[in-house]
DNA sequence: ATGCTTCACTGAACCGGTTAATAAATCCCT
DNA sequence: AGGGATTTATTAACCGGTTCAGTGAAGCAT
């Protein structure tokens, strides 16, 4: 059976099929008793916009993009992403618009991606993740012209708007409930350099524990935040005699497999060194003992960002919002140093 | 800047937008003299196909999707579903098609918004993953007219081609390994009985360790998927007093969360109780000990289901497609039997 | 009654492709 | 050379919406 179009409603209803775009888009031009018989007309006939007449037309797509260059085996383990972009549909299927979702190689193919679907007007605009270092994401999608939030970080270029959350008062937070507890030797096993919410954290802790820092022990590693180098980073951390009494990774799979490399070592957990998680995951709650993490509502970040998206795609101002600090959720793995 | 159009094209190569139109989609009607120039001029304006217009006309979205009827929490955990949508990806970018991704809360909702995607004309057929029993589905997708192809399953109503791999042959394999080592008392910790996949496997394993069966004794629990029963059905299996020495879990959260339980309990791994988990991830790996797994290629598996959805689109007969059996990874923690 | 504005609605162009119908040019065969 | 088949190209309609210029008719003040 033939789909009904906007010709069928206005055959029905009597009336011009301008009437009935008017009248359907809630617009000025019809009186108000016409335009409720055009929507009576309409729910009988079941009409739904032919979404791709509606994009030639109103040069509007209602769909927007969101790329990822990460490796698929490493998002898999972390839940973040999924919560996301739960957020992230919750709040475009309330208005109305799609999400094209695409997983890439790098960066570099991630713009590549971003120029197809603006050529092929596919999106109206997209939402991206993981802010770097000398991104040349924001710069790409000004001189294509296209609409995009940044969702992580601040633009440190000021090109893009962003949404993101504190990680430096979170990192503080950590580090205070560690220092509550008695420890003065704390490291961090950190991400990537090259992303941004890394590094931000990595200076927050720099200067969180920098009064009582222990001289010159290495304190913070630097991973790819693989398992495999969170525990190697673990090992390297405890072999010291004065070794760290505390240990802040960057995510939950380094937190995990640091604890599993500190047992190995003969380090008891958290009676020798106590272990903080930066994502909250069911994995944090399966292991022996549980992990104390930051948890963050990703969910609500999502559909944040998503709803700057579509502001910024209705023509409102580009503006920034920063989000609370996340709560600590303190479970098993810490507790007072060792005397 | 305006986006070249066909119009443009034709201007410049100084035929009319008919003839670019075959030359750009390599169908007869123009002399391979002409179409080279027409090439040569689309490729020097950098035209790309505006996918709204192409829709419209041609009848065909260019775009196909994927509903998902999981909590976030869940999905996020598993990697399966990002290797999954990785290959997805791979098959549909390679044959110029976008993947439309959606997280919904139930099968009712999925139906309904295949409904909505399908009368919206945004996509041309979808992925259904998650066959269930008595599933709701495929006659939905029968009555709106909608391809499809079952990724997961054969379709007991044999309504929509699929896409599977061989659940029972690998849980014969599971228990075959296990046979090998000794045991003779082994459990089988399920999933929902709903899904299809998960009773194709309980199935099997009720056929594979009949023979050796230990009389009364409950050898499977079935399961909501998350670690809390994962743990809870392995404190029950572990209390008898002839318990399983060997219990085979149907994801890797379930088993992390059981061998956690299970040295809670004061019973070891793999000395007391040998462990087996259904699908490989970063969680498999670093736990101590490591986890046998059964390893599955789920981005093989999401190409070839992306793939018969575009034959199928293409006109192409449906077929189903049964996959090898997943190879068995041996790692620590399956061993023989106590004496 | 006249002129002017406002309101409700229509007709038609337009978005950027695809495609059926048609016409012109070329080829082939007797 | 003549007539039909084939190849190459064009014209124009069409997909299903949006939008703008234009047309009556009603409302209002003078």
């Amino acid at each position: 059976m033939r789909r009904p179009t906007i010709a069928d409603i206005a055959r029905r209803a009597g009336v011009s099929s301008a009437a009935v775009s008017f009248a359907l888009n809630g617009r000025p031009g019809v009186s108000e008793h016409t335009r409720q018989r055009i929507l009576a007309a309409a729910d009988a006939l079941g009409w739904q916009p032919n979404t791709a007449a509606r994009a030639l037309s109103a040069k509007r797509a209602g769909a927007v993009g969101l790329a990822v260059a990460r490796p698929a085996r490493t998002l898999g383990v972390e839940p973040f992403f999924m919560q996301l972009i739960s957020g992230i549909q919750a709040e475009l299927s309330e208005r109305a618009n799609a999400l094209l979702f695409h997983l890439v190689e790098d960066v570099e193919a991630e713009i590549g991606l971003y120029r197809r679907w603006w050529a092929e007007r596919r999106v109206d605009g997209v939402l991206v993740v993981d802010p770097r270092a000398a991104d040349p994401r924001p710069a790409a999608l000004r001189s294509l012209g296209m609409p995009a939030v940044l969702a992580g970080g601040p633009d440190p270029e000021g090109i893009l708007p962003g949404v993101w959350i504190d990680d430096a008062r979170a990192m503080a937070r950590i580090v205070a409930h560690l220092r509550e507890l008695g420890h003065q030797r704390v490291a961090h096993v950190s991400g990537p350099s090259g992303l941004l919410h890394t590094e931000r954290r990595s200076a927050a802790f720099q200067a969180a524990t920098r009064r009582g820092a222990t001289g010159t022990a290495p304190t913070a590693v630097t991973t790819d935040f693989s398992e495999t180098e969170g525990a190697r980073a673990t090992r390297s951390l405890l072999a010291a005699a004065d070794h760290p009494t505390a240990i802040v990774y960057d995510n939950d799979v380094m937190a995990v497999a640091g604890m599993s490399a500190a047992r190995q070592a003969g380090v008891a957990v958290p009676a020798d060194v106590s272990i903080v998680a930066w994502e909250d995951s069911t994995l944090c709650r399966v292991t022996h003992p549980t992990l104390t993490t930051l948890s963050r509502d990703a969910s609500r970040f999502g559909a944040t960002a998503a709803g700057r998206l579509l502001d910024l795609l209705d023509g409102e101002p580009p503006t920034d919002v920063e989000f609370d600090v996340p709560e600590l959720i303190v479970r098993e793995s810490t507790a007072p140093p060792p005397a």
